[in-house]
Order: structure tokens, then C-alpha cells, then sequence
DNA sequence: CCAAAAGTGTTCATCGTACACCCATGA
DNA sequence: TCATGGGTGTACGATGAACACTTTTGG
């Protein structure tokens, strides 16, 4: 039997928090087609690299950011016939959390690469602004049940700093002093490492990420909410 | 530029409910390679169809289940260079949650098809085995927070059929009234449909499936179990 | 009448939330 | 000593677990 062939690519949600808010990585086409247009980082898959391997080294490529392995989850692939005018393409999404705060640095399949707020995006090409409200809402989502929140907080942070990740992705307030003691009772989240004096206030307490993955109890928001 | 070409996959864990355990369908594989191996159903994805739909295909090619597209769920997709004897073979896990209590029908690529309990699974062809795993801890996950139990339950069905789900899924017996309690008290889970008498005891009220898809708040399991 | 299955009411501990209050620093 | 930000104590309503009790059928 004669196996039909197709293409695979990786596309890599990236998200960091800056100011306060959310905020993806997005490349500018160099190539065609939608040359010109923003894009999610991302590119194929060679023959001899496993496709978790070609997600970390576009993501090296297309933004310069040099993750360890445990900074990329996969989020889903799509295998539409018609989702990419070259041909057959299926692409597997990659959702990475980065704590970086640099600017982004363009590789060479990019005229431009940048950090934009997910409050404002431009239409995508491809079917990226789908990948992105998926990934976003993965993101959203994870908070609530695993650890992943201190992946946007570059180490040592405070437990502000791990709150305001959590106000920024759900865009609600929460009260800082319940949020600690959940925080801080669930074994293996943060462990402490210093303390930050020079602010204006009481000098904060340091944290860095623990070893656990999940929680239970989750931390919840209401059901009601974008 | 050339691109790199491959074949792309999709492959099945269906899972359904037996006499209070989960089954597993397992095809034995007609051709080589691990040819008389146990295997999950599958097969390529063809150039004018997408990978969703090579999924329905098929399952229905080579276990005779027709289903909807809102019973597959994908699970995650494997890429790794060697997984596949015969080439570069990226394969599309889906996760399928059947209500079917009759027996499978093989189809052309298989030598027989049948339910197998998932506590005692023979090894598996390719990385299948890990694939399962994969399939069986994100069913067990959903039950607490997406409404999908009801998809094991052929409607209607009773509430203490849609327990046993939960009970052969987590492995544990829960309390009938605070469960049903819990139920009755997700708006949209399930909906009345009549009574089932004709049992040796006090009639059941009969239910199907709500239009919700998610739980708020969650049916929790302990954390540390199985 | 008894056994079996379905469903209700009640109690109690636990958890989330709201918020008053205390602590430590810089200006 | 005041403003600012960090952290603790506590009261109260909501939720979940355990279980006694009632209802409705078949034998």
C-alpha cells in the first residue's frame, strides 16, 4: 500500500506577562505566503527531529528564546485539508509560558518578531487566531488546577508577582492575602528563598517554583467569566 | 524549499463500560509489521480527507462503530522519529467514550476486533501501550469536571448506571445520594425521561444526557489514587 | 411482611471569602 | 509618623461526607 505523504508543521503559542498583561509572541512572514502578515512563530518538521524537537528549535529560531523541554506543552493538532494554501500541511500546537521580559529576536523565515497584548491581535495568518484562543484558553484554564503560573515569573519572585499572573490571565482582582495562604498551603508550589527589601513597603518574601505539578484543591475562578 | 514529507496517523482509544469495568478496543493486526499483535484502531489519513475525519473513518472501518463527530476527543499527538518500523509515521491520538455494549466488528486491516478490561491489557504494537495510558487518565480526569459520563450510558439510564461509571472508572464506590445529589444539582448534566420499573426494588427515575458540557464546580476524586 | 433499590433530611467538619487587624519599611 | 505594601486572625456562609430514615416496588 502506498502511504499518502503530507507535510508537518509546529506552531508555538507563546505567552509572557508584561505590565500586567497578557502578551503573545508573533513573527512577521519574511516568506510567502501571507508574507507581510503576523503569524505564530513555528515551521516544519525535518525527517531526522521528533516534532517536540522541531517545536523547541523553531521556537529557538523564530524568537530567540531557549527553553529547557519541560516549558512546552503540546496543546492540539489540526488537519484541515484546505488550512494551508502551500498544500497539505498538519500542524501540532505547542503552548509555551516564558517569563522572559526581553524583546524577541526575528530568525531568518521572519522580517520581525515581538510580544503583543492578546487584548488587541491582528487577524493571524493561516488558522493561527484559532490556535491562539485555544491556547490562551488552555492557559486560562491550567492556572486553576497546576503550578504553571510560576513559569511566568522569572525566579525569585514575589507572591505579588505570582498574583498579578493570575489578575492578569483572568483579568479579575483577587484578594492578596487569601491568595497567599492558598498559595502557600498547597505543599510544593513555591518554596521560599529570600527576602526583597528596597520597595516602598514591608520587605516581601521570596519564592521560587516547588516541584509540584498539580493542585488539589484547585484554585478556582467563577464559572461565569470570559 | 523542499519540504520534508511524511505519513500521518490517527489512532483510537475507545472506551466503554462492561458489566461495572472499562474495556479497551483492541483490533489484532491483520498485516505486518506486529502483525497478530494487539493494537488500538487505525489507520492513515488520506490526502483529501482531515485528520478528524480519517478518525470517524476509521473507527468505523475497523470496529463498526458509527458515531458522531461530538464522541471523539483528541488526545495528543506522538511524533517521535522511530515510532513506526516502517518510516516517519506522526499519528493523532483520539479519545472515544462509546455507550455500545455489543461486540466489535473487524474490518479489512484486522484479524479480529473485540473489548478488552483495561486492568489486565496484553503489550501493545508500536507505542500503543503508551498511548492508552495517556487515553485512560485524561477519561478518569474528565469525569470530574466535564459531563461526559453520560456518553458510557446507552439512554436513558439511571442514576445508578451513571454512577457505576465513576465507580468503574476511579476504582472506588461513591455514596448513591449524595451523588445523585451532586447530579441533580449541575443544572443541565442530565434530564428526566421517565421511570424504569420492573427492577426488584423501588422504580428508578430514568435520565438523559443535559446540554452541558462542563462541571461548576467539579466531582472530585481524592488526589492520591490510582 | 421482608428484602432491595431509590430517594430525602440532618448533622458535622471543612473550605472559601470577606475583612478587621498587625508588621516592617521608606520618605 | 504616615503612607505603602506584606502578612495573620477570625467570623460566617457554602459545600461535601456520612448516615439515619422514608418511599416504592417484587417476592
Amino acid at each position: 500500500m502506498k502511504l499518502p505523504q503530507m507535510a508537518v508543521a509546529v506552531d508555538l503559542v507563546v505567552l509572557t506577562i508584561i505590565d500586567g498583561t497578557l502578551n503573545l509572541a508573533l513573527v512577521d512572514r519574511g516568506i510567502p505566503p501571507f508574507k507581510g502578515s503576523p503569524a505564530l512563530p513555528g515551521g516544519f518538521v525535518l525527517d531526522d527531529e521528533s516534532v517536540f524537537d522541531a517545536a523547541l528549535r523553531e521556537l529557538k529560531e523564530e524568537t530567540g528564546l531557549d527553553l529547557n523541554a519541560s516549558h512546552l506543552e503540546q496543546l492540539a493538532t489540526f488537519g484541515d485539508v484546505d488550512r494551508d494554501p502551500r498544500g497539505r500541511v498538519v500542524s501540532v500546537a505547542y503552548l509555551v509560558l516564558a517569563a522572559e521580559l526581553g524583546a524577541l529576536q526575528a530568525g531568518s523565515d521572519a522580517s520581525g518578531a515581538r510580544w503583543h497584548p492578546i487584548d488587541q491581535l491582528p487577524p493571524l495568518a493561516f488558522d493561527h487566531d484559532t490556535i491562539t484562543a485555544i491556547g490562551l484558553e488552555r492557559a486560562k484554564a491550567k492556572l486553576e488546577y497546576t503550578t504553571i503560573a510560576t513559569r511566568f515569573c522569572p525566579p525569585p519572585f514575589t507572591m505579588a508577582e505570582l498574583r498579578s499572573v493570575y489578575e492578569a490571565a483572568w483579568g479579575i482582582p483577587l484578594d492578596a492575602r487569601n491568595f497567599s495562604r492558598k498559595v502557600l498551603g498547597s505543599p510544593g508550589f513555591v518554596v521560599e528563598d529570600g527576602i526583597r527589601a528596597g520597595g516602598r513597603g514591608r520587605p516581601a518574601t521570596l519564592y521560587r517554583a516547588g516541584d509540584a505539578l498539580s493542585l488539589h484543591p484547585p484554585i478556582m475562578r467563577d464559572p461565569d467569566l470570559p
